[in-house]
DNA sequence: TATAGTTATCTAGATTAATAGACATTTGGA
DNA sequence: TCCAAATGTCTATTAATCTAGATAACTATA
């Protein structure tokens, strides 16, 4: 908080970058709420030490992804700040928990597949690593914005239709209700991050460099077997967890 | 995992950038570990369809994190591949649950000061914001690898002497035992991500760019009364969170 | 010892990022 | 209406990044 350094020269992250990144945090935290509009370009530039030049770049790769809009003679207002909370717990669940803070949550199937388990997902689901397995590639968004992009394996003896089940009911709980799954519950979840990167990157609609919230999660029915292995990259920017314990 | 975009051009991340990022990922995956070396620069250069130079740059800057050793002549070793686990839990205490992870273990106090609580602090503490309490910046290394910088908040009337203690004891549950409170559990965790930057780019020896998972905690003694408020941020590329529920 | 495979170093040029300054355009208010 | 303050656009220059190719130095092995 005392003598933050603000930006890094020659560290392989353009300057414009860097400001693009804090800014975008500072807007999420709420520190321009008093107005609603940024700084004048020429403070901040003298706030980072760099440019208006570079400063321009930054706030254009905000508005890019509609954090902010220019608006010539007045100023850049904040259009968007917000990090949706996800608590994690025995009973996590991705459409709910959100009480209130997006009007609208969708679960989209991009992609499908059937395939052997293979050596980690087979540990998660404790099968054999040649059992045949059902993957799901699947977006979810809040609001119409992508929040996180998740790969799903379920057993395939198990769950047939599942792919076409969530096709339907554009979620998860839902197409395990209609597989016969009539509830379940979180057995583990791991959390780590990493750089966007691939198909990442364009289905959550993030700039290069962006950061993603990982986590692997399995849940388990009611006896206790698993029935489903996720890998979920949430897009750190838009996001927070939240673990009561 | 199919037709993953390697490196982002005109990105405002330097390729060499996105390349080292990329590879440490590898190398604490395991990617590698057939043979403890990492692929000629010239193999990689194809790989990332960029020039040999760039991924020299790439493997100086992981050389400088003593993650690589270049051998002239034979080619370049893995020098070290981890990332330690944390288990989140109501008993979660930072110097436990790594049994066997690492050798040692140590918290550094960094700096402390006396202050008013504020907005934030005081509703962790259930305090009022113009409380005073005490803060502690500490460094938490693993086998002389710092892996964590903590901002730490107490209430001032019952922990005066944190500071000293903490600073002897080197660790938060040996100071908050000397303080009187024998046990206290978890009772919040939030987790975010962010870009590293300032005095944490520093104190934990990151190279600009990298990843910080942040936790925001709330401890309680036995009664269920807060007795600290405490922002954590981890290098992301040394830690991983695990939520048993 | 000879050779193949690897990292180390050098030069040169092309592309991208950042700085500097001037001026145009739009808006709101005195 | 006029002015101050803000964003928009343009040119020019410097610094950083990336590519390209050649060659040296080192290591292990046949």
């Amino acid at each position: 908080m005392t003598g933050t350094k603000l930006v890094e020269r020659q560290s392989g992250i353009a300057l414009w970058r860097q400001i693009a990144d804090r800014m975008r945090l500072s807007i999420n935290n709420g520190e321009f709420d008093g107005t609603g509009m940024m700084p004048p370009e020429k403070t901040l530039a003298e706030r980072f030490g760099v440019n208006r030049h570079t400063v321009r770049s930054a706030l254009a790769a905000l508005a890019d992804e509609g954090i902010v809009r220019p608006l010539q003679g007045i100023g850049t207002r904040i259009e968007r700040r917000d990090r949706l909370s996800f608590p994690i717990a025995r009973r996590t669940r991705f459409s709910q928990g959100l009480g209130g803070q997006a009007r609208e949550l969708d679960g989209k199937l991009i992609g499908w597949r059937e395939q052997t388990a293979g050596q980690t997902v087979a540990e998660g689901l404790a099968i054999t690593p040649d059992s045949r397995c059902i993957c799901l590639e699947t977006l979810h968004s809040a609001d119409g914005r992508p929040v996180s992009r998740a790969t799903n394996y379920f057993p395939a003896d198990r769950f047939a239709a599942i792919a076409e089940e969530y096709r339907t009911h554009r979620s998860i709980t839902k197409a395990l209700a209609a597989s016969g799954v009539a509830d379940y519950v979180r057995r583990s979840t791991e959390i780590s991050a990493a750089h966007a990167g691939g198909e990442d990157l364009a289905d959550l609609r993030l700039s290069p460099g962006a950061i993603l919230l990982v986590t692997i999660a399995v849940n388990v029915d009611m006896d206790g077997v698993p029935i489903q292995y996720a890998r979920t990259r949430f897009a750190a920017d838009r996001v927070k967890f939240t673990v009561d314990t």
